[in-house]
Order: C-alpha cells, then sequence, then structure tokens
DNA sequence: TCTTTGTTGATAATTATTATTGTTTAAATT
DNA sequence: AATTTAAACAATAATAATTATCAACAAAGA
C-alpha cells in the first residue's frame, strides 16, 4: 500500500460523498489486499491487531455503506454467511467446499460465450443486470494453489 | 400428487434409509410441487394449515437431512438466507433482486458450452463438483411471469 | 409384546447481522 | 484558529435465521 494508492483511496471516499475516516481508510486497505472474500469477521480480525478500538459493528456499517456505494461487493457463501469483494468488475468465482476459499476466475472469452448465449436465449420479461459462473468442488491438496491454465 | 407419487416418495425415504413419516413425506409434497425454491419458514407455513402440530424445527432438520442424502439441493439468496430445491438435476437459477424470486433455467447447450470451456481452460489443484450459472436482475412487470424463448 | 433406535415437538441456544444511542470526529463555516 | 454541524463511531441491545437439546413418541425388529 504506497502513499498513492492512499491519496486514491481517499478519492474515491469523497467523490461518493464519504467523510475518510482513519476505519473507512483501514477497512477498505485490508479488503483490497485480501484475495480471500473475507466476512466482517475476518476483516475484524486483522484490523483489530493496529486499532484496537475499533468495534465490528463498525466493520458491518461500513462494508454494507461500500456496498451501497458501489465500492465494493458482496457475495454469499454456500453456507449463507456473507464475504466481501474489493473487485467490483464482473468476474466468477470458485468455491472449495472444503477449504471454503472462494477464488477469483476471470474470463474474457467465458463472459463472451455466456452474453452470446444470452441475446440468443431471450429471457423475457426480465431485465438482466449481471451473471455470474459459479464453480463448486474440492481442492485436491489443501497446501496448495489452485490454477487455472489453459 | 397421485397416489403412485406417493409410493415412489415413500420407496425413494426407505431407499436412503429413511423412516416414512407423515412429516417427510409432507415436507417433500410441498417442496415438489412449488417452482418458488421456498424457505424453511414458507415450507412450514403452508403445511401448518393441514398440520398444525409440525414444528419448525422438524422441517429444518427434515430439509437437512434431505440435503444430505441427496434427494433435495440448498442454494441461497443474495441476502444469505437458505432456499430449498426438490429439482436435483444440474441447472441454473435465474433471481430477480425486487420480487426475491428463483426461476430455473434449464439448457443443455450452456450446459455444454461451459463444460467444453471448463475442460478447454483446465483447473488444476481442483476437483470440479458442479458449475451453475447465476443471472440476476429485475422483473420488468412483477405480475407477468418470466419466459425463456429462442 | 418388548426392545431398540430414529424421529418429533417444544424449547433453549447460537450465530450472523442490524438497530439504537450517546459520544466523538471530520470537515464545513465563521 | 475557533466554532458549528452533520456524519461516523464504539458500545451495546435487539433481531432473524438456524441449530442444538431433550423428553416423549413411533416405527421396525427381535
Ligand atoms: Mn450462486
Ligand atoms: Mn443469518
Ligand atoms: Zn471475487
Ligand atoms: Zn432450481
Amino acid at each position: 500500500m504506497t502513499l498513492k494508492d492512499l491519496q486514491y483511496i481517499k478519492q474515491k471516499l469523497a467523490y461518493h460523498g464519504l467523510k475518510v475516516t482513519h476505519q473507512r481508510l483501514v477497512i477498505y486497505q485490508v479488503l483490497q489486499e485480501t484475495d480471500t472474500h473475507p466476512a466482517a469477521e475476518g476483516i475484524y480480525e486483522k484490523i483489530k491487531k493496529r486499532n484496537p478500538s475499533i468495534s465490528l459493528g463498525t466493520v458491518y456499517k461500513t462494508l454494507e455503506v461500500f456496498v451501497k456505494k458501489g465500492l465494493i461487493k458482496k457475495i454469499n457463501t454456500s453456507e449463507g454467511n456473507m464475504r466481501y469483494d474489493a473487485r467490483i468488475d464482473n468476474h466468477n468465482h470458485i468455491y472449495c467446499t472444503n477449504t471454503k476459499e472462494i477464488i477469483d476466475f476471470k474470463d474474457l472469452e467465458l463472459d463472451m460465450l455466456v452474453r452470446a448465449f444470452l441475446k440468443r436465449k431471450k429471457i423475457g420479461n426480465f431485465t438482466l443486470k449481471e451473471f455470474r459462473l459459479h464453480i463448486s468442488g474440492e481442492k485436491i491438496d489443501p497446501g496448495k494453489h489452485i490454477e487455472i491454465t489453459g
């Protein structure tokens, strides 16, 4: 997290009419530098170390404000609890059913494939907002990473 | 719900080592004849009319048992609460963000398209179990149905 | 019929999330 | 720089959805 990045986040907050507070900065930072799609609780735990006075309620509230403003996205696990995602561009998720990890998976070819399909297959009386492919399965070696090739 | 259907459900329960109880039969029936992907609470409400003695806890427990045995599936809304689905074949869902409806959307062509894509795009250190396309948007006329054409 | 084991209903507990409220703070205004 | 004000905060209470407990009950088997 460079000084430039920090300035950029401040700008974003201001642009959305949000006051620049230490809590907001640190919550956004933590989420941005994490690729595991953490829950509010997880973000709170990370932040608490350096900011012992922060409240879990503030984390929830702040995340919700960010979602409303479109700064971040909210996704859900198959267990029904919410996770947050600093990536706001359209992308898909791979869910590992035993480690509970959620891994980003973006692919333009797939996007076009599906988009073309949905255009052909018209859905009447419906305005499509977005679509997402939800891939689920299990890591073979939980110690190693999932990697997309080909 | 014909007598044949009822016999068939009884067989299914027995096959999975589950005792055939009135509660289980009626829960499964209600879910099967509903296409709205209801929550436990919703199923409970429907059942209560004719079975005033049934307990909400039993509905939850029974649904969970069914999911474990693979008789039904559990899906989640973007709000984070769980819904149940009597359809267990692979299929996709269309989410209406304002009516909260979930509509089934099965398409073999799409399945093959995605399957072929994922084969090409290998995901390493991962065993794929299933994939689902999650389409979200809004009904234009909430009074009318969504319909797929083309 | 007796016994065993699984299932139910009633209820308590837990978990995740949201609401409330008095206090503090960022930033706009003087 | 000091003052004002609305927004944001921490602490805490409340809610909603779901799960756990347990005594009573019912189905299947001996
Ligand atoms: Mn999904
Ligand atoms: Mn919940
Ligand atoms: Zn993501
Ligand atoms: Zn379905």
